[in-house]
DNA sequence: ACAGAAAATGCTGCATACAGAATACAAAAG
DNA sequence: CTTTTGTATTCTGTATGCAGCATTTTCTGT
């Protein structure tokens, strides 16, 4: 996890036009990565030269995206002395998942009205799999299956900006919950809370679902805030 | 308007430490507000080149400053063709509208409780500069009163993640409410709505305001929707 | 005259090169 | 021994150059 692998070409899918992603969007998403699973931890400060030699890319396209991630947050820009992983404090974390309960509140309702019946499908079949994983004990991809239905939800409302906010404010989020261990008896908890997000979301039952994503973030900061 | 100036140094400020701006945030501020102001209208390609030559900087700094443009939202980016400014539909402008919405009733909740006095007068003070502004017919100088108060309660609030979230907005919609041409009988109607808000806030009535900003949003779709 | 192909143009994407600022280190003075 | 100052190194900030891709124009064949 603490080893930097170097930016290799994915090897080229199946058969279509082969979509040869922008240097750009690999490296964000990749950096992103690595601050999120913590190899590039708060504080750290992003050396253009050896980063850029660790990637092995140049500065020019590495400078790109490090700007890009300034603007989402994950990284603060100092004048003159380059870019540092921001840290977050228990407060900002706090706040942050403030703001995210009230987006998802609204998301939950917007979605009981606008989602399709194929697309609640989808997102149950998604919470079945994470329910199999967690009877697996997979925690990992518990963890990706968890932000998957959330961001999922976001999705379904149909607003695209109440989307691009929830997702701004989850990968802000993501380093967090990322260390946050939580024990058996919180993470059966949080199971149960999301079995009832999805029946609230079959049901099609606004009230309750906002409800229940509103309850399910207020426990989420207890579960998480002593790991921050 | 539609004059491109190029960017000159700023005369350094008085005394203490001259504290000279990196180029990339004077690019980013000045592109940002040449797509507010129209200079660049929605489906314009940004011409590395040409542009850059204009502005009398040379592409790399100016590319940063576009990729980080991209992440606020304000334009998008094709694989080898460059970037594009984004063009908002109605739907587009009134789910900002309807986000904006549940994040000003939240942060005016918050602000009620934890506003200080002194950071209250300073929004009474500017709100009572903004009715001057109205009652002068000063339209230009009511916006930016308009917007410096929105942002203002949004940090009241206290939490920086709703500040954040709310300013991203605030710029995306800046341009449609730039030439949102309101009638006489609208704006004399938005200051009302204005003079209970700066009430509400001084009672520190959570659930008045709340509404109050709720109810400004809401009118505020009606008042702009022709012009989308 | 028209359709298709090939060449040419212009732009983006990336790398490299250069200049200026900040920090670290070392030497000298108090 | 401490402090200060000068120097050297390292890193950021900006410019420029080159290659690849997209689009448009021109040429050729029917």
């Amino acid at each position: 996890m603490n080893e930097i692998k170097s930016l290799e070409q994915r090897p080229l899918g199946g058969p279509g036009p082969i979509r040869r992603t922008a240097l750009h969007d690999t490296l964000v998403s990749h950096l992103r990565d690595m601050i999120i699973e913590g190899d590039l931890p708060p504080g750290t400060r992003l050396h253009e030269g050896q980063l850029g030699e660790q990637l092995g890319v140049s500065r020019t396209p590495l400078r790109e995206a490090i700007k890009y991630l300034a603007s989402e947050g994950l990284v603060e820009l100092v004048p003159s002395r380059g870019a540092v992983v921001k840290r977050f404090s228990a407060k900002d974390v706090r706040d942050m998942l403030t703001v995210l309960q009230t987006l998802e509140e609204l998301a939950g309702r917007l979605a009981c009205e606008a989602a399709t019946d194929a697309e609640i499908a989808e997102v149950r079949a998604l919470h079945d799999e994470m329910v199999r994983r967690y009877e697996a004990g997979d925690r990992m991809q518990y963890y990706k299956l968890n932000q998957d239905i959330h961001t999922a939800i976001a999705r379904l409302s149909g607003n695209a900006a109440l989307a691009d906010m929830h997702a701004m404010l989850q990968t802000r989020l993501k380093r967090i919950r990322f260390i946050g261990h939580e024990g058996p008896e919180k993470w059966a908890a949080a199971v149960a809370e999301h079995q009832e997000m999805i029946a609230a979301l079959e049901a099609r039952d606004k009230a309750r679902l906002s409800e229940v994503l509103g309850l399910h973030l207020t426990k989420a900061w207890e579960r998480v805030r002593d790991a921050v």
